[in-house]
DNA sequence: CTCTTTGCAAAAGTTTTGCACGCTC
DNA sequence: GAGCGTGCAAAACTTTTGCAAAGAG
């Protein structure tokens, strides 16, 4: 992901909180910035330790308060972790996974695919579940790591 | 799963226990029991307070110090909900995945299959990376719940 | 100028750790 | 009987909350 794709992904956050009434704010801005331009998954306190070599940084509070209302709004999503989860990154869209190195920490987005969606009705039927959401990540060593 | 597979399960867990040195004591087979029986993933936290109902229950450390043996052991394994995770269950064996009711709370085993290995041989050509793990958990609704 | 949002500090909640005693093998 | 494992209580962390003051629109 290049630069110009952070800025886009910024903005489109940006117009996302004016249009629900939000304030945009310098303590939000830094949190967006800086998960909006982190190439690995954050937790609060990572974003928190982040943001202390900024200019007045936000409190650890409105750190907290961001991610929930950013996740309220659907843009971010949490990362789990087989041990440790809870590292949160911006939300793919659609039939998308993600594809984390657990070298570097590293995430790539992949497409999901019609195997997997085959896969899914398939249980529903099997088991009478109506499946609404599902969850797959994939974990491994990326090119650089091996 | 009914009472002669449980049953089982915790004979399993106790002689994996004994065939890695740690002791079989009580506040561990309360743990092991507790967990084993259950049909709904549980948090450290709600193992603890099912564990009151018990004849002298074991304190809260010793529940966090019998889960990471578990853990250590493979016996157990986290479940990651969208929203909350940290849930915890008895670990399903070979290509298997987890179905979770969103209503009640149940859950399922299912069986993977051969498209979901075969799209993630195609993820591991398409970008380099060497998937060693993945994490494919579903949610939905059950038949009693709908 | 209004009213949302902030930082601070306290509180609540979770997880980890040290240590003397107890229980398994 | 040796030494692993326990409960307890304290400590370390993480997350949430209340409130007066600051700042976005």
């Amino acid at each position: 992901m290049t630069a110009p794709d952070y800025d886009q992904r910024i903005e489109h956050w940006k117009t996302a909180l004016h249009q629900n009434g939000y304030r945009v704010t310098q303590p939000r801005l830094q949190v967006i910035r800086i998960l909006a331009e982190s190439e690995i998954p954050l937790t609060p306190q990572e974003i928190y330790q982040l943001s202390l070599g900024l200019d007045s940084p936000p409190g650890i509070a409105s750190v907290y308060r961001t991610l929930e209302m950013l996740d309220d709004l659907g843009l971010i999503q949490q990362i789990h972790q087989p041990s440790g989860c809870h590292a949160i990154c911006p939300a793919v869209e659609g039939h998308k996974h993600l594809l984390i190195c657990t070298s570097c920490g590293q995430m790539r987005v992949v497409e999901g695919n019609e195997a997997v969606s085959e896969y899914i009705r398939m249980i529903e039927e099997q088991t009478g579940y109506q499946v609404e959401e599902h969850l797959l990540q994939l974990f491994g060593i990326c090119q650089n790591c091996s």
